[in-house]
DNA sequence: CTGACCAAATTGGTCAAGCCAATTTCAGAA
DNA sequence: TTCTGAAATTGGCTTGACCAATTTGGTCAG
């Protein structure tokens, strides 16, 4: 039960990933009681702080629960808590598949509600895009927040949470993959301008149209994913 | 700065509570580091390993990223992983919206990739709910596992997943509200007959019938929920 | 003056050891 | 047999140390 520390990734994420593994594996049951901290520690060949840096990621993911003087308990087998969804082999294809049924039917909320503040809101972050772009930065949190500030006016809040669920699976720093931005200056400029058709037809309040032009622009925002992805 | 330890929750999570709050507040910018480890961790008025455990918790949820060598960078100023469904004040009439917005989308590509091995394994699941509401029991697993199969054929497992998120946010067994299922051996005979009419139009391979289907479904199991809710 | 190189400083990463708080277990007394 | 209190066990947090990665500043050469 050794760790193996030969890769660049944080040594917690690795023991949380072997503890999961274990979990999965049946050696810690459901309800089962963790070996004790220091025992663990031992086992898995790292010290005591460097175990409960991992226990803290395992008890925010939800597959264990930590209580003082008691032990750490598997409270999930994952199979209730899946891991990020790039470490579940979800594809480029699938995720934005996804993305175009959800956001899809968010747009036709969206634009039935649309009121002139959040298309204010709207044009600010399209012109901070732009400005950042124009500086050579990657506008990744404005690009979020164009996506979030339409959901957030489709009027449901469980769709809203899923839109930035979806698109933070894509842009999540945990894995290291997914650290590499697929978006360049360059092609930055064409998600703007696709942003930029959304936007118009927001203002135009055609429910339809702005459907189109965000399946589009995730179509594209595919297409500019797979091919800047290693094979 | 200092920190204020009175309450029961883990140092931990009052540290990355407060950096949040940091950050919120505009002392912290988007792509400023914070300072040194060790020195706000004095700042704070903790050890330096309880600050890196907050720093965990700020890493997982994307608010910060950690270089070594180099320092704290604040990547994102707003949360990227809200808390459950439930805590969000998220309402039945929402979850089941979506739920229609994301199973409806699944139904036609599902209807479209039927087989006889998937119509058998759904059978094989009505019947066991069936079974199970004769003997007095909750069928929530197979109810599960009959929208859960459904959702898997549709061939993107992000949707499936989301489908599967959505049906645990309502069964979720952390939320002490939704220990109490909703469904009643009354209704659940009603819930089976939704089912029946589904799994039908599957059969049939007709897209939007079994969109309508689990759409009825859906508005159903919501009124039942609403007027099941303690007001 | 500018650019390159190198050493020192700074920063995060991990470890070891210690003490405190909460819970569990066990032994002794009633 | 049951109850109580002490001891053992467990997690929570702190202090201090050393290692690895990055940044900064100084020096030298062109």
């Amino acid at each position: 039960m050794n760790g193996i520390r030969t890769s660049e990734r944080r040594l917690y994420q690795q023991v949380a990933d072997q503890i999961r593994a274990l979990i999965q594996a049946g050696q810690f049951k459901l309800g089962q009681r963790l070996p004790a901290e220091r025992d663990l520690a031992q086992q898995l060949g790292v010290s005591r702080p460097s175990l409960r840096e991992a226990l803290i990621a395992l008890e925010i993911d939800g597959t264990v629960e930590i209580r003082m003087g008691s032990g750490i308990y598997v409270i999930a087998t994952s199979e209730r808590r899946p891991a990020s969804a790039s470490s579940m082999g979800e594809s480029p294809v699938e995720l934005m598949q996804a993305r175009a049924a959800v956001e899809g039917a968010v747009m036709v909320l969206a634009a039935s509600r649309m009121t002139p503040d959040v298309l204010k809101t709207l044009r600010q972050t399209l012109d901070a895009m732009g400005r950042e772009i124009a500086e050579g930065r990657k506008p990744v949190e404005h690009d979020r927040q164009f996506h979030l500030a339409i959901a957030a006016q489709a009027g449901n809040s469980v769709l809203a949470r899923i839109v930035g669920e979806l698109f933070d699976d894509r842009h999540s720093p945990i894995s290291t993959q997914l650290r590499v931005h697929f978006e360049t200056p360059d092609t930055w400029s064409y998600a703007l301008d696709e942003h930029e058709a959304i936007y118009a037809a927001l203002e135009a309040r055609d429910g339809l149209l702005a459907q189109a032009m965000m399946h589009v622009h995730l179509e594209e925002s595919k297409r500019r994913w797979l091919d800047s992805e290693p094979r």
